[in-house]
DNA sequence: GTGAAAGCGCTAACAA
DNA sequence: TTGTTAGCGCTTTCAC
């Protein structure tokens, strides 16, 4: 039983242009949308496009072009294991892709600073430009920046965490309440019949990935285990140093900690902590992102799940959104789609 | 901070002709390594292809030669929703991919049958296919086929279940071993202190993925889960309805099953079971392959977990191997490690 | 408004 | 053994 797929050779320009019984020239004029094409040529063009089933050839159109595309990520300059992934990834694929005309860079800003962020946009030369990633803050000054950006051409998508209320084209990243509520699940299997309360570590309440996670978190929480007590979340700001000092009041103040869902960065801080003041029951705690530190963590027992999205991933599905979009073509949704992954000490291998 | 990567335009063979003072013609020789160029000459092109840090124009090359790639994947005709969930993604990417000089098909052949698959392989003909994509046993015919295969010029990759003593190129599937430890993890601390007996359902003896999950799986049982007694596999063979003609004495030997391992396909027999025998004290389930059936299941409370791979990636993973095979191109091999998933009835999304 | 022709980077006859 | 030339599918001057 054999399923195969034989239409020969695909329908080229040349053919169009023979049964719209044009030339070449405007043809490319039609598909391209370019002025001084009467109305009825344009039709007769498109009648022909859509009996033969024409698709334009990229890779062709790319090279008698000379097309180059400039892409742009924009991140957050803290000291930030999972920043420094991405950053890393973009390195990577920037290499891989110098001889397919396509150029990565990036830029870091302030974290958690809506004004340096939407100035970080401004300053983004959309005649040199054809698409810029964001990680930050969704406030009205991005808004507006984007805005700014999307009626100069750039193609823009929101990566890590989402920005639906501005003109985005697309996200890339988790859908960050369905990994709360994992974060959630886990944690309180993990817990078995175990009484106490649980700490939630979070970055800023600016950060909207960070707000979905707790949402989805104590969604689940109230629904499938009300008999542990969560606390209000601890603004940790991604800053290691911030969460060591913070933590001390968070274990007085509470004694019967069985469970920490670390929702955001700065998990160093929280190690350190759990190192220097080895907490009789030690609690089961769920981290975010597997980076070098977390990875460790794992493996020593010291987190028991982290949750995660692939930064290669999310590099790569950014790069060929934004390639799509300003091609006008369309993208597989199922590939972009970031999986959000659960890793144990088992399986996070290499 | 700006970090941008300013190589304006690459090096093309013109540019080496000038510099190794040779024609067009002759580079072209060289980089395809054809035959009648004189060795002092073969060393002056490439002397000028290091000195210019060239690297072929792939969309172009395939432009000027017409090239079409053909590949085919070879899997087991057993029900399998798992196995269609793969062929459905063959023919979702074989439509993406028609307009980009790559066609793909597939054919089915008895599943656990070392002889019919070997004859399915020795039927590929070389000189119409570039690449062969092969889901089954590790036998030695198979290898022997392969062999065959590789031997004049096709590329090769196992699917899912590796071949590694054959001669195929790449495997494009988790890595079962630590599948099979997620699996035990998980269903060891979803158990908390419970005692008891672990069933675990394989598929066959034959199948290589399934041999290695259930090695993993031991592993970390003997190790963490000492407490619990994991009884010998159930053999299966991915057929529901043999799966529930075998449950009933499994049962009926051990009254103490506090967890079960379905480590291969035919979910639906052991489902149609439980749900028959509404049993006491519910088995925690960890099943392996997201499926609709299973996915209801997870939403039902019917599985605690199910690890999976995802077949959108698996197939695509595969396409853009072989692709790379066939042009003796590199492969990035983070992008093509096929992650172990692992859902939870949180994590599953659409 | 429309068309002819050159050219993007590479390959493949065909000559020499 | 090497070079010349046409052409893959598309874009882009520059004429008409």
């Amino acid at each position: 039983m054999k399923h195969s797929n034989d239409n020969l050779s695909n329908p080229t320009i040349n053919d169009i242009a023979r049964v719209a019984e044009v030339s070449l020239a405007t043809v490319d004029r039609v598909l391209n949308a370019r002025p001084g094409v009467r109305e009825v040529t344009v039709r007769k063009v498109n009648e022909a496009i859509a009996e033969l089933g024409y698709v334009r050839d990229t890779a062709a159109a790319n090279l008698a072009r000379g097309r180059v595309y400039n892409f742009t990520f924009i991140l957050p300059s803290n000291e930030n294991e999972f920043i420094s992934l991405i950053e890393a990834q973009i390195g990577l694929l920037a290499r891989g892709m110098r001889h397919e005309r396509t150029k990565l860079s990036f830029v870091r800003v302030a974290a958690f600073d809506p004004m340096a962020l939407a100035t970080a946009i401004d300053a983004v030369d959309p005649t040199q430009v054809d698409g810029v990633a964001i990680l930050g803050p969704e406030t009205p000054s991005v808004r507006d920046s984007i805005s700014h950006l999307k009626a100069h051409g750039v193609t823009v998508v929101s990566l890590v965490s989402d920005i639906p209320s501005s003109e985005r084209d697309n996200y890339v990243g988790v859908d960050n309440i369905a990994a709360g509520r994992t974060a959630a699940q886990l944690l309180g299997r993990f817990l078995g019949n175990a009484r106490g309360k649980i700490l939630v570590l979070t970055g800023s309440m600016l950060a909207r990935d960070h707000l979905e996670r707790r949402l989805g978190f104590d969604e689940v929480m109230a629904r499938d285990f009300a008999h542990l007590d969560v606390l209000a979340s601890l603004e940790g700001r991604d800053d290691p140093d911030l969460i060591l000092r913070l933590l001390p009041d968070a274990f007085r103040d509470n004694k019967d900690i069985v469970g920490i869902y670390s929702s955001a960065a700065g998990n160093d801080g929280l190690l350190r902590y759990l190192d220097a003041h080895d907490v009789a029951r030690r609690p089961v705690v769920v981290a975010h992102e597997l980076t070098p530190l977390s990875r460790a963590a794992l493996a020593q027992g010291r987190f028991d799940a982290v949750i995660s999205q692939d930064a290669g991933h999310l590099v790569r599905s950014a790069v060929r959104i934004m390639r799509a979009n300003s091609d006008s073509m369309p993208i597989n949704p199922a590939q972009e789609r970031i999986r959000i992954d659960i890793y144990l000490k088992e399986n996070m291998l290499p």
